[in-house]
DNA sequence: TTTTGTATTAACCATTTAGTTATATTATAT
DNA sequence: ATATAATATAACTAAATGGTTAATACAAAA
């Protein structure tokens, strides 16, 4: 018994990584991104997590609970290394190319986020209201003056700075959202869409500049 | 009893528009639309088509069935009309310009179905290879070839054809896409919103041709 | 060592869900 | 008219699902 005991502890001591909520948070994340909130299923993600589905309860109250969480940190992380690239301290078109590069990566790189997240925004707009109204994350509003002021000192022609970030912004995540369908109806093996995506990362760059530069 | 049963006979026959199916099929899209494949329920479809729940099985086979139908027509239909634009016999310039425009409005118009298919691309790539594999689409051709003809008569600037196809596709997919989010970071209201779509009709082909015109 | 609060589990529960069945009604053809 | 096939319904079933509970293991404080 003792024997027993001692050994269970050392279990226990190895594999408590005492964060079983993370665990559970990472191992939820994983099965929110591939299946939604609709198609995930509490047990599925208590597997994954390798513990007992009560405790995500424990943790956290209610599945909605749960994917809110996700959903909330995926949303402003997402948003947060978008305001970081978009305040770099550089002339506007260097900073397309700065941005282009560097959000395409970013995508690339959390491929599930935006679809995750324009799946979800579909299915439930108020969520995203509502972290937005909370969290003020505004940080377009830099994008919107250099982008004026471009225009005032004849470097870029006239041009409503919505439509153009919204221009840059589609021309990034398009791409990725719809890989899928990119790589059936273009042919592409995998190989072939990682090369054309990493061609984007010059061509995007290159096509909203010369459609914008002066001279 | 003769009475009743007259009445009955006239309801049927006023309401009998014969097409049950046609009503559970209406019905299976819009709830499909709104809420997914995981989220819909059989009853919900069910009421919305004024019908007993086991007519769906009696007309489809299965909830999958059932959706696996209305995604295909969708699918196809969105194709079908997008391979309409492509193929307009015009010079390339004019064709961007007239392709915008009307796809821009046919999303617009039918708003649910680029996120619907993208979702589910998303959940389920295999169901689209299929579709895409039993019916030829490939409309693309087309339009690459127009583009590289375009090119070698010095009309636009060297450009892979299928990134300016993106390019394109994903200006006028992306805003109606990221509705919910557009209105929120760029505060628009209904109106703000349609009329930063209207205003795009145009902005979009300018865009695109400012950037690969040569002259 | 005992107590106390936290973490964890297995078994359970109530509800919902897709799908079925047995039965009735209606139209159609003989 | 009558048999037959198609259409429709209400009631049901079996499985799955989100969530709960009661009982335990465990660590840390007393």
């Amino acid at each position: 018994m003792d024997n027993k005991k001692t050994f269970k502890i050392e279990e226990k001591t190895t594999k408590a990584d005492k964060d079983t909520e993370h665990r559970i948070f990472e191992a939820a994340r994983k099965i929110f991104h591939l299946k939604g909130l609709d198609g995930a299923r509490m047990q599925e993600i208590a597997d994954e997590a390798g513990i007992n589905k009560a405790m995500l309860h424990y943790y956290f109250r209610s599945k909605d609970k749960l994917f809110g969480s996700i959903f909330e940190e995926d949303f402003k992380e997402f948003f947060k290394r978008l305001a970081e690239l978009i305040s770099a301290d550089l002339p506007l078109l260097e900073k397309i190319e700065f941005f282009v590069e560097n959000y395409l990566e970013l995508i690339l790189q959390n491929s599930y986020i935006p679809a995750f997240i324009l799946s979800e925004i579909h299915h439930n707009p108020e969520r995203i209201k509502n972290i937005f109204l909370e969290k003020g994350i505004k940080a377009e509003q830099i994008f919107v003056d250099d982008i004026k002021t471009a225009i005032s000192l004849g470097i870029i022609r006239p041009i409503d700075p919505k439509q153009l970030i919204v221009n840059i912004i589609g021309l990034c995540i398009f791409p990725i959202v719809a890989k899928p369908i990119l790589c059936t109806m273009l042919s592409f093996d995998e190989e072939g869409y990682r090369n054309f995506i990493e061609e984007r990362k010059k061509e995007v760059a290159r096509f909203v500049i010369n459609s914008i530069k002066i001279n």
